[in-house]
RNA sequence: GGAGAGGUGUCCGAGCGGUCUAAGGAGCGCGACUGGAAAUCGCGUAGGCGGGUUUCCCGCCUCGAGGGUUCAAAUCCCUCCCUCUCCGCCA
């Protein structure tokens, strides 16, 4: 969430930053609200220490046996006003907490204006291959191949579920443990987080109240299935002050995640493009505000390491602010080629959330300057279903083979994608 | 799932109705001693919110979370969460 200091101090820059994202509607109410809530807790304030003051004095009066009754019936009458000031005061600071949830983070000033479609290409890598025999998707390879079972996916578990199988799950897992090895390289420390979590993880990291209709929820047990390992990732030091020496700590997460592509009906639905499951390491990294712009920049250089290293051709792209989610100040996307599309599509994502998901899980660091909060990013290192597609796609051979990217040998890939 | 014990500041830990304005220790910072260092000694050191005469001062809140009792709660009561021990079940 946003610094409510900041809103205070300086308003107009506040509401310039949210109306650029068009989210500027609630602020002069919270403004409001907030004056109000400070005006009441100053009155409440001063009843309470008065009450405490004659507590005190009562204490002492007792000690040395004199008659105190009068002393407390005032204290109890100060008492009586400053709970019921407390009463209301509970609920302006709550309408108050709500309305600050709601805003989203500021947006870095070089983000792109517009919406989804303003997204501004930062550069191309790789060229797209030509093919000599008529291109199929990863879909036609995949059935011919008995390595991809939607049909039967669809019987066990409904629309957008699949069955990967045979030499692709080996690959799979050749692309986890490959990655893995490139973060471990760069100081990611490797976690297999809880999926499962509560729904303060999901505030705490901005997915509630925003998103809260793509995440599925347990119904006996009021815990939220994590649509990516961000969410345990990012709680992982929530209410923590670290020591602003062991920074940046940063985390390489593996883990499956779970979408339920409310809002997503009709589009993607061909094979595992879009899907309700899959698998995907994630970058997470908790730093101190002057580093995390050039963190950025170095989890950004991670996703496009690993593209390469696995010959698939993409661009980074620079989303614009419409289209960034609720903790994001900025986000770059890289997309790869897919031939069986023929465009470029996203498969990984990476964002500087600022402050705005420490402040809400109030991960902190103490430093030369005291205590502030930590700057958190993500990004995707590779997500499974979507850079499969990319591998299998650019990868395939005439006779309806794929060849797998040499560096993926020693991490227990088959040689090639085959029939039989 | 059953029984028991416990959650206190950056960390460890005492306190179990009224000088708690939370002891003591560790760590960290500053200083003294030293050629330098260690050791030792001295001083300082939680966070949040609000206010002010804004290198500082004052107030309120926070002892797992939320309610309650009381003039007064870390301390008593209720609910919930978490951790540990033993038993049961279990990949």
């Amino acid at each position: 969430m946003l610094d409510l200091k900041l809103i205070r101090d300086d308003p107009a820059r506040v509401r310039a930053g949210l109306a650029r994202r068009g989210a500027d509607g609630d602020l002069d109410e919270l403004i409001a609200v907030d004056s109000e809530a400070r005006s009441l807790r100053g009155e409440v304030e001063e009843a309470k220490a008065e009450r405490k003051r004659l507590s005190k004095q009562i204490g002492q009066m007792r000690g040395k046996g004199e008659d105190s009754r009068e002393v407390e019936e005032a204290a109890k009458r100060l008492g009586d006003s400053a709970s019921h000031g407390e009463a209301r005061l509970k609920g302006i600071e709550r309408r108050r907490a709500e309305m600050l949830l709601a805003l989203p983070n500021l947006a870095e000033d070089a983000a792109p204006e517009g919406g989804e479609d303003d997204a501004v290409v930062l550069r191309e890598v790789g060229e797209p291959p030509r093919f000599a025999f008529e291109i199929r998707d990863h879909v036609e390879i995949g059935e011919a191949l008995g390595i991809i079972d939607l049909e039967r996916a669809a019987k066990v578990s409904g629309a957008r579920f699949a069955y990967l199988m045979g030499g692709l799950v080996r690959l799979q897992l050749a692309v986890v443990t490959f990655a893995l090895d490139r973060l471990e390289n760069a100081g990611f420390t490797p976690v297999i987080p809880p999926v499962l979590v509560r729904e303060s993880a999901m505030v705490g990291t901005g997915f509630f109240p925003a998103d809260r209709a793509s995440i599925y929820e347990t119904a006996a047990d009021d815990l939220f299935l994590v649509g990516t390992s961000e969410v345990p990732l990012a709680g992982l030091h929530q209410e923590e002050i670290v020591h602003a020496d062991v920074l940046p700590l940063r985390y390489a997460g593996v883990s499956t995640c779970f979408r339920r592509e409310a809002g997503a009906a009709g589009k993607d639905t061909r094979g595992i493009f879009r899907v309700h499951q899959f698998d995907k390491v994630e970058m997470f990294s908790f730093t101190t505000p002057e580093a995390s712009a050039d963190e950025h920049q170095l989890i950004l250089g991670m996703e496009e390491d690993i593209l390469q290293a696995l010959e698939i051709p993409y661009r980074v792209v620079d989303i614009p602010i419409g289209d960034l989610g609720a903790s994001a100040a900025r986000k770059f996307d890289c997309e790869a080629w897919m031939p069986g599309q023929q465009r470029y599509r996203e498969v990984t994502s990476c964002s500087n959330c600022t402050d705005y998901q420490a402040r809400r899980l109030k991960a902190r660091f103490r430093g030369s300057r005291g205590t502030q909060m930590l700057h958190t990013l993500n990004g995707t290192a590779v997500a499974l279903a979507r850079t499969l597609i990319a591998i299998i796609e650019n990868h395939q051979r005439e006779d309806g083979s794929v060849a797998v990217p040499e560096v993926l040998r020693p991490f227990g890939a088959p040689a090639e994608l085959a029939a039989g």
